[in-house]
DNA sequence: GTCCAGGCAGACG
DNA sequence: CGTCTGCATGGA
């Protein structure tokens, strides 16, 4: 299915129910930028631009674009949301995200962006997070064409940049105790040690091995970089949010521990599990007011 | 000032 | 096994 195009640097992508808000700022990618009523970042190289419009998404690069496939499989806009949504078991906690979060989706990124920012994750706010892969970004990234009269744009720095790069480098990107992880990180994949790219056609638990050699990765980041890198739908993060969303929607009297939740978890919301996740993510970030929409309304 | 953040790893019992 | 703690940094 090809995008309608009114240029080559633009696009329009027939698709119900896709909340960018929610999708682009809601702690899954952490280098999207609102500004004048769309959102604005860097996709494999690319300078980008997006648009909620009626009936579908408007997308707008910097250079001609002649296939627009890997935003289409960015955006993963070949997932059929209702169809995933019917999986869902029909329980209150859940009827109650996906009414609360409609048009929330996962997204596809590269592996190398994922897994590196949700090493930077550990015990710091997504606003920080944001943060520290801004300045990784304008420190070690390539530029990016961008249209006129636009802030200049990094790519997300590869691995053989940061490998190059000192602790101390990274240290100054406020990475704090996660500096060295990520670097010996970033010198194991280009080093070839570990390849990203062949972790893709493995099962799901052979890759969350792979990736949880890593010194700074444990069972939350490679779930994370499964789900929103690889496409492992399986995959279930379990962080203090989706903890917490666990144990006050589905557990109110007891207070069971993390394993017993990812045990729960993987019986309990179906093949589609990381989707699920994503909206107790949300909508228990919601009700605390810490979402997208109140960062957005407090400026 | 205190608590805690999309955790992890090592120490200790 | 389980629980406790240090780790950098800065929001809330």
């Amino acid at each position: 299915m090809a995008a309608s195009g009114i240029s080559a640097t633009e696009a329009f992508f027939p698709v119900a129910d896709y909340d960018l808000a929610a999708t682009l700022d809601g702690g899954q990618a952490f280098r999207w930028t609102r500004r004048a009523g769309g959102w604005e970042g860097v996709v494999a190289s690319r300078w980008l631009r997006l648009e909620e419009r009626p009936g579908g998404l408007r997308a707008e690069t910097a250079s001609p674009t002649p296939d627009w496939s890997w935003l289409r499989d960015y955006l993963r806009l070949d997932d059929d949301l209702p169809a995933i949504l019917a999986t869902f078991p029909d329980d209150p906690p859940l009827r109650a995200a996906v009414a609360a979060c409609r048009g929330l989706r996962l997204l596809r990124q590269e592996p190398w962006e994922g897994l590196a920012s949700f090493m930077l994750s550990a015990t710091k706010q997504i606003v920080q997070i944001r943060q520290c892969v801004a300045l990784l970004c304008e420190r070690f990234g390539e530029l990016v064409a961008v249209p006129p009269g636009r802030p200049p744009a990094h790519a997300f720095p590869a691995p053989a940049r940061l490998a190059a790069a000192t602790e101390a480098e990274l240290r100054a990107c406020k990475l704090g105790f996660r500096a060295p992880r990520l670097l010996a990180a970033a010198q194991a994949v280009a080093a070839g040690r570990l390849d990203l790219d062949a972790l893709r056609g493995r099962p799901c638990a052979e890759a969350r091995a792979e990736l949880m050699r890593l010194a700074g990765v444990g069972r939350k980041i490679a779930d994370c970089v499964l789900l929103f890198a690889y496409g492992f739908q399986a995959a279930f993060p379990v962080d203090v949010w989706v903890l917490k969303a666990l144990r006050e929607l589905y557990f109110p009297k007891r207070r069971p521990k993390p394993a017993r939740l990812r045990r729960f978890s993987e019986t309990h919301f179906g093949p589609h599990a990381g989707y699920a996740q994503q909206y107790l993510f949300h909508y228990i970030r919601q009700r605390a007011g810490r979402g997208p929409e109140r960062e957005r309304n407090r400026r």
